[in-house]
DNA sequence: GTGGTCTAGACCACT
DNA sequence: GTGGTCTAGACCACT
């Protein structure tokens, strides 16, 4: 079962965070097709945010083709975004974990490493003329 | 000079965003202290937001301690997030780019890379009892 | 501007009601891109529904991609629906003011009218094998 | 025996269009007083819907007066909505038929037939002063 | 002033 | 007990 965090004050508005997190375990296959999520009420009770908030963003989740509310059921996966690479066992998670390691025993916080990964991202896409960018900030000295 | 994108419609408000790359920029060194931040009329011209977004996203980078507005000069930065392991030729950043390189050829979208990075942070830091997760999915079956 | 009409304790959610309304003036060209719906406000003025229903049924538009919400300025039409055939001055439409004007005079009421109308698309769509005929309800007596 | 299609997922409650596709039915005369509705049962096993939600729509329909629940027998019409001009061989009913088929042909989806029979029936009904027409929506032109 | 999020709570639909 | 709709109202984001 999947078990959100939500960061009050952030900004990022919590049905958001929800949204992400649930896309995120899909990506990673902890969610498979069929899978329940919590319900309503049971992510009221490790979150403290309102029920509506949740159906909110279940409802998006919905419109995404992700998942279905059954009323009376739940909601269930219908749909998965696992990604051959990103196995649990695949060397490029395997030396991820080795990276992630490193960065953190060399004193570096999540947000550093959270900020370089994008900006390797953006060097990488920008130099292959990937399409689409987005949630990207570059500066000129890129160019 | 930092260039802002803005994703409207992806939920989170565009000053946030606006905040978030600038710290972004400040950890990977590529602000430092002293530079200028575009003015609001070169953001609003960049991305078609109001100028009083962006003065928005200013203040809370001013309340924050990083950037200090000059009436009539404009926004500098005060202040570094600069880390020593994400310099530019660092091994833990060239790594990063080869290992980028390498999962975008697999096939893996940005939000693939960056979901990976996520559940590497949560195992780790999970496994090593790091304080503050936040902004963090996890499963039932990670315990 | 288009002027929402509420049934409400018909059993048809409200937001439902007017995502249709909406879709149908698109259809008829009655909206056109670039143009304004109603504020929450307004809407909420003339039908006395809540103005977070109204929102909630904008935002199912915009997610279908027909509308774009614009903070501070409101809400637009990014996309037509508009038919050839169902213009104005089309034959088709004319005829179907006749008909339409015929069977009122023969005492049918709107209901009535929209049954036979359904029963008709139900016909010759099963005749001609069309798919996804959803709504309908045949009888056995079709096959 | 009457075939009802229900669309999930569309907004409008399942019991909803079970008693809309009833008197739809009536209305055309494919039930007549005295038919038999489907046992909840036979329902469930071609709609997947739950048995208590039939019930619902035909105590609905009971309420309306025009079906009566005998219990250990089934649900039988007793009233019938079937209208003159409705006919199987009236001139109306096969006009319609040939202009539902123009349109098709012209292609028209089934959604832009009912929206202009929608606004025939708008235009007639305000120019000539009718009663409550209700589920409408009219801009600001038509006038 | 416009839309956007969130809450608390009522009531409904469905299993 | 599950999700679904709607409301009223507070507060926020954006123009």
């Amino acid at each position: 079962m999947i078990d959100y965090r939500i960061d009050r004050g952030g900004g990022v508005p919590a049905y958001v965070q929800i949204v992400e997190q649930t896309e995120r375990a899909l990506r990673m296959g902890f969610l498979k097709v069929g899978d329940k999520l919590p319900t309503a009420k049971e992510v009221v009770a490790a979150t403290a945010i309102n029920p509506n908030t949740v159906l909110r963003a279940y409802r998006d989740l919905e419109q995404a083709g992700l998942v279905e509310l059954r009323r009376g059921l739940g909601t269930f996966v219908t749909r998965s975004l696992a990604r051959p690479g990103a196995e649990d066992d695949s060397p490029l998670r395997r030396e991820l974990g080795d990276w992630v390691a490193r960065a953190r025993a060399e004193g570096l916080e999540r947000a550093d490493v959270l900020a370089m990964v994008t900006a390797a991202l953006d060097t990488h896409d920008t130099a292959h003329d990937s399409r689409a960018p987005q949630d990207r900030a570059r500066t000129k000295e890129d160019a």
